[in-house]
RNA sequence: GUGGGCGUAGCUUAGCGGCUAAAGCGUCGCUCUGUGGCAGCGAAGAUCGCGGGUUCGAAUCCCGUCGCUCACCCCA
């Protein structure tokens, strides 16, 4: 005998399960509607694609690259990721199928799982869902403002309250690199005040330092000079043009000139939306429920081809993680609201044609066929709470009838069977 | 990578050296063979995460290991 292995989901992937997924299923719904009303079209991108592209579009020193990307080798030797985030995979179907040559803006969006190998923990998983969206072709902050807009309004419309936004800008081609001289060259005086791993990206990442979390960093980088300062014309005027446009929509944000995100390809505008927990739990930090920004080079890196672009996205898990905190409660997927009951071989055999023709007529209907007591069906359809039982038994099938009965008062009519789905209509009308 | 917490029925837990490992919820059945919610009775369901050690005896003590979880880092 071999041992009994017990087999589980593997370390930071889990199942969905049936009761979670009216939460996940109103999410998704309400993303399409609004994603629909801008102008996005769904597009969804394989859950593969060769390392390489991550390498080139996320970058080689982000975290996501450098140690949290599930990789794969196929029989011919190539090399493949499983997806850890859904720009560049978007950006290359969008040069791929020359959507180039398309009006522009093209506007995708998707959803579905992506998977990063890392420890997980409280909002942090190994394979996640989000919701996505990309806007290729448009340089204008407008666009920012408007991507920015949806999924504010995406949680907003989850009724997840005390929203609040930052962004930032972090620059382009003509003033990062400048601006990172600069934080360098500040930098350099005061390494020894700077954490380990800070020290590290001195000479690979320097803008990270600004977001990191160790007291002794952010003390230095309180003295560091800004970015927001250093912008160069183009930039400055687009990240005024945003946040003007932000006032003007009434969206509520907050400048965080350390926000810099950890992906590499972000030009300009960055943004994240963060959520005040409703329950403060002890050392649990509030993380950013939707984030993204500005990427103007990212489809040059892959493709060559210079187009602006911009685009977001927000962690499912984590928001269906909130609405559950928050006591909501969802009901989408139509509960059944008619039982059927039936008793004995010949009324059995006829409850399979009438499931049928319920269907048909699109009413929800629950049985028990495997059940032969009356008793252990009307209990049945008590715990499921229906509003009526049809009874179906060896009578009812001789003299074509079928007995309806109420279940809040057990009150119950006999009526011919040919009348049932048009009067069960008629009373769940009611 | 680095730390903390936790592993006993499907779920929540009790038991912390000694009868056949216990209860509540849930599931299924019976009381009640054509009438639910209540109640009573009963059944199924656990090689106490795994391996080793100590002991006459281990779910319980010790060591190891695996898994889960939380936190750091980073992110959605």
């Amino acid at each position: 005998m071999q041992k009994k292995q017990r087999l589980q989901a593997p370390t930071g992937m889990h199942d969905i399960l049936p009761e979670d997924q009216p939460y996940f299923e109103k999410v998704y719904a309400t993303a399409k509607d609004l994603a629909t009303f801008y102008g996005f079209s769904r597009i969804d991108t394989p859950l593969v694609e060769d390392a390489k592209l991550y390498e080139k579009g996320t970058g080689v020193t982000t975290d996501i690259v450098e140690k949290q990307m599930f990789l794969l080798r196929t029989k011919g030797g190539d090399v493949l990721a499983l997806r850890p985030e859904f720009t560049p995979g978007m950006a290359r179907a969008y040069l791929q199928h020359g959507m180039v040559n398309l009006p522009q803006p093209v506007k995708l969006y998707t959803s579905g799982p992506l998977f990063r190998y890392e420890h997980p923990q409280a909002g942090r998983f190994r394979q996640f869902h989000q919701v996505d969206l990309e806007v290729f072709g448009d340089e204008s902050p407008a666009i920012d403002a408007q991507v920015i807009q949806i999924f504010y309004s995406l949680l907003k419309e989850l009724k997840i309250p005390h929203l609040t936004i930052e962004v930032n800008s972090i620059g382009d081609n003509q003033c990062r690199p400048y601006y990172k001289k600069l934080l360098v060259n500040f930098l350099r005086s005061r390494q020894y005040s700077l954490c380990l791993e800070c020290r590290r990206r001195m000479k690979t990442n320097p803008l990270r330092i600004l977001d990191c979390k160790e007291e002794k960093c952010q003390r230095v980088r309180a003295q560091a000079p800004q970015i927001i300062d250093h912008l160069c014309d183009k930039c400055k005027t687009h990240f005024t043009s945003l946040l003007e446009l932000l006032d003007e929509a009434d969206l509520p944000y907050h400048l965080d000139p350390y926000l810099v995100r950890g992906l590499d390809y972000y030009t300009k505008t960055v943004f994240e939306i963060i959520p005040e927990r409703a329950q403060p739990q002890e050392g649990g930090k509030p993380s950013s429920l939707a984030g993204g920004g500005r990427f103007d080079t990212l489809v040059k890196v892959l493709g060559n081809k210079d187009v602006p672009a911009s685009g977001a996205a927000a962690g499912v898990e984590r928001i269906v993680f909130l609405m559950k905190e928050l006591g909501m409660s969802v009901q989408i997927s139509q509960t059944p609201k008619v039982f059927l009951a039936q008793l004995g071989e010949s009324a059995k055999k006829k409850s399979v044609k009438l499931l049928e023709e319920l269907r048909q007529a699109n009413i929800p209907v629950a049985e028990s066929l495997g059940r032969d007591s009356l008793r252990a069906q009307l209990a049945r359809a008590d715990k499921l709470e229906v509003a009526f039982t049809l009874i179906l038994g060896q009578r009812e099938v001789l003299d074509n009838t079928i007995v309806i009965r109420r279940m809040d008062n057990g009150i119950q009519e006999t009526l011919k069977i040919d009348k049932v789905v048009e009067e069960i209509k008629k009373r769940l009308k009611k």
